[in-house]
DNA sequence: ATTTTTGCTTTCAATTCGATAGCAAAAGTA
DNA sequence: TACTTTTGCTATCGAATTGAAAGCAAAAAT
């Protein structure tokens, strides 16, 4: 399941871990709108595979970014949740936003997410309490 | 060469262009370590393959990342330099480090990279303002 | 004139990706 | 209770990507 780290670079080992095409919008939709279940996630712009999916949240749990719950009255239903080291991914997924906006008109044509093109460092907070406190429906 | 975009999400579109395992790496040598030259890049920690490199660089160049050039004094070295769209990831790569050296040492050995870890806002000016600098010699 | 360096390209086996189908257990419905 | 649907996956398998090694032509160095 995990792999060897690269170097100790921290540049590198953070790629070694979400440095794929699909790790980063897992917990874009988990952070951002967040999603919680498998299906919840399945039902992305970008169209995850299921397989895909399933190899992914299993590396994130391995590494500690997100932790897999069940709420009472649903035995079935998994619920994905970030954890700290997860939710703290926030200031990369917003850098990412905002490098996007304005870099890559030029190639594709970019949708505006409202609210993430404020001040920085608010922004960053404020997506990363605003998940805090919706963790505290689950304690 | 190019691929399609996944969706207009500006998150997406950016993993879709830096989204891999070495993209980044590169960006991280050339910003931080001021490498130019094939060469130079290829001889990192992570030994990145000659047939992985020159597909990067070809990439990085499409999207207008990087852009090649050369010395009068010497025919057949190339100089790669970052662009302003290359040298805005700093706040990404940034991010990476500073994201890896607090969340990754329970999986590996993280070295410290020197200055990278005070004042953010301060670090991510200096940096592209020190590789600014550098670019004056190429005019 | 010869050797070395540089910046790649080619090859090819191994790995990873990813679309589709399948499936068992739980939940919902009649 | 029987049935249908939903959920959260896993299995399959061809396609695409990766990456180690070797090769190579042009330029530079000796």
């Amino acid at each position: 399941m995990k792999k060897e780290f690269r170097s100790g670079c921290p540049i590198s080992s953070t790629l070694d871990v979400v440095g794929d095409k699909w790790s980063l919008l897992i917990i874009r939709d988990m952070l951002l709108k967040h999603k919680k279940t498998f299906k919840e996630i399945s039902y992305s712009d970008e169209r995850i595979a299921p397989s895909i999916l399933s190899a992914r949240l299993k590396l994130l749990e391995s590494y500690k970014l997100i932790f897999k719950t069940k709420v009472p009255d649903n035995k079935k239903e998994n619920i994905y949740l970030l954890t700290e080291k997860g939710i703290r991914l926030a200031p990369i997924i917003i850098e990412f936003s905002l490098w996007g906006n304005s870099n890559m008109g030029e190639f594709n044509e970019i949708d505006d997410i409202e609210g993430l093109n404020s001040d920085k460092s608010y922004i960053m907070q404020s997506v990363q309490d605003n998940y805090d406190s919706m963790l505290l429906d689950f304690h």
